[in-house]
RNA sequence: GGCCCCAUCGUCUAGAGGCUAGGACGUGGCCCUCUCAAGGCCAAAACACGGGUUCGAUUCCCGUUGGGGCUACCA
């Protein structure tokens, strides 16, 4: 049968992930998934000066967030040297390569480089517009060339999923694999992601690294599924995919090959799209830390409380865009404090007839046998009509009364959650 | 500059000789409605340009323009 489907994600410790890599590492790992092959994590770390442990870390994190699980891995090249090396002395004694002031060069031989690209087709280069390239610095390391294609080989990577800034380097690297007399890989490039202005995604287009994303209170999910439809499509109108969909649709025919910009907006879409969307275990995951962060948190919300507590969240969960939202928006309804809007005090409230009224629908709703959603609104909706007067005149007043703000979750939910007592105490301001 | 690559609404894209050029984000309007969202419906919005090839080009070829990448003892 055919070779075992091996692909890598060969990030360099020299920055965070950022998105692009993000997305390629995605595009790597679903196509592993897709043939059930290996997706194996390499850290080329060769360049010594600009190289960090603590880089390494925050790639290793953010792919975990993203939930890009490796199978293999992390390789560390600069755990390899000796490798690197012993490949450069071969290919100075085969005459593929020469000495130049400690570091060691490929020959470029006369010819010219075809090769066919899965994404991109023939990918022609005439040899003489590539230049004798190092191979092995003067300090013993490998150089990117010589690291990549000895892991490739060496690791039995099967396809080479890369971002396309690499399409100028694979006619160096085919020569090596022809000087090493190793058998191709597949290679499939990546149009690149630019910035919203279409050109290079850079710091000023805003976060760039996926864990600033994380930070923003972007779900894993949300930035993942936005990833995969940033150059590739499946051809279908579907844009919601959970795991199980993504890997069965994927494909490298999908791939395009023009550049993609990054739109902030859809990804903001996705977001909205999974908060409302997701299991609620799920959520809660990544929405407790916040609550703990924000001191909301309490256990009872997992215990005695938890079931009202999901209806709090489920209210919340279609208004929300990032994970703070639910923050700002629960406080008033998990602590005893109330800011009172002055702008919304002044609108609805102003009236000191409308605050007579208020106390009479606390009345009402006191004496009412259940608290529940449909006779708040039916105690409420009765008395507007004897005072004839609208019913929104009391619900616009109930609202700042009970949250002090102008906007919020319906009205009859917002008295449900906040239950009897708190509710009728908050009426008679 | 040299080499390589790319080009459909503002953005992500479907399309693979004949389509009212489809979907999504965003934008505008309407509906729903107690505010805000969500949701539903509708609308505006694209084949970069010029030559070919062909009965017929968004689609194939060439060029121009524009954009991107590479051009390091960075990856």
């Amino acid at each position: 049968m055919s070779q075992p489907i091996r692909v890598r994600f060969a990030p360099s410790p020299t920055g965070y992930l950022h998105v692009g890599s993000a997305r390629t590492a995605l595009f790597d790992w679903l196509f592993a998934r897709k043939h059930n092959g290996k997706f194996i994590l390499r850290i080329e770390d060769t360049d010594v000066e600009r190289s960090t442990e603590d880089m390494t870390r925050g790639i290793l994190e953010a792919m975990t967030w993203l939930g890009l699980h490796w199978d293999e891995g992390p390789y560390f090249q600069s755990q390899r040297l000796d490798l690197y090396q012993e490949t450069a002395e071969r290919l100075l004694s085969s005459g593929h390569a020469y000495r130049d002031e400690g570091a060691i060069r490929f020959k470029v031989p006369e010819g010219r480089v075809t090769y066919p690209d899965a994404v991109f087709g023939e990918i022609a280069v005439e040899n003489d517009t590539i230049e004798n390239f190092v191979l092995l610095r003067s300090d013993g390391h490998p150089t990117y060339h010589l690291g990549v294609v000895v892991d490739d080989i060496d690791m039995r990577i099967s396809h080479v999923i890369r971002g396309a800034d690499h399409i100028s380097n694979t006619p160096k690297q085919l020569l090596l694999y022809r000087a090493l007399g190793a058998s191709l890989p597949v290679f499939a490039h990546l149009p690149l992601i630019l910035g919203p202005d279409k050109t290079r995604l850079s710091k000023r287009h805003g976060a760039t690294s996926v864990m600033a994303y994380q930070e923003l209170g972007i779900v894993p999910e949300a930035l993942r599924n936005f990833l995969a439809l940033l150059g590739w499509s499946p051809g279908t109108d579907q844009e919601i995919f959970d795991d199980a969909e993504l890997i069965q649709a994927f494909s490298l025919d999908g791939i395009s090959k023009a550049n993609a910009s990054f739109n902030p907006d859809k990804l903001a879409w996705f977001n909205a799209q999974y908060l409302s969307r997701l299991p609620q275990e799920k959520l809660m995951l990544y929405l407790k830390p916040e609550l703990i962060k924000a001191g909301l948190w309490r256990n009872s919300l997992e215990k005695e409380e938890s079931a009202w507590f999901q209806s709090l969240i489920d209210l919340l969960r279609p208004r929300a865009k990032v994970l703070q939202d639910f923050i700002r928006q629960s406080k008033v309804f998990l602590t005893s404090d109330i800011d009172y809007d002055p702008a919304a005090v002044e609108k609805f409230l102003k009236d000191p007839k409308v605050k007579e009224y208020l106390h009479i629908l606390a009345s009402r709703l006191q004496a009412l046998p259940e608290f529940t959603l449909q006779n708040t609104e039916t105690a409420l909706r009765s008395l507007a009509d004897e005072l004839g007067i609208k019913a929104g005149v009391l619900i616009n007043a109930s609202r700042v009364a009970l949250t002090g703000q102008a906007v919020a979750p319906g009205i009859f939910d917002v008295m449900t959650l906040f239950g009897r007592e708190r509710t009728v105490a908050r009426l008679r301001i």
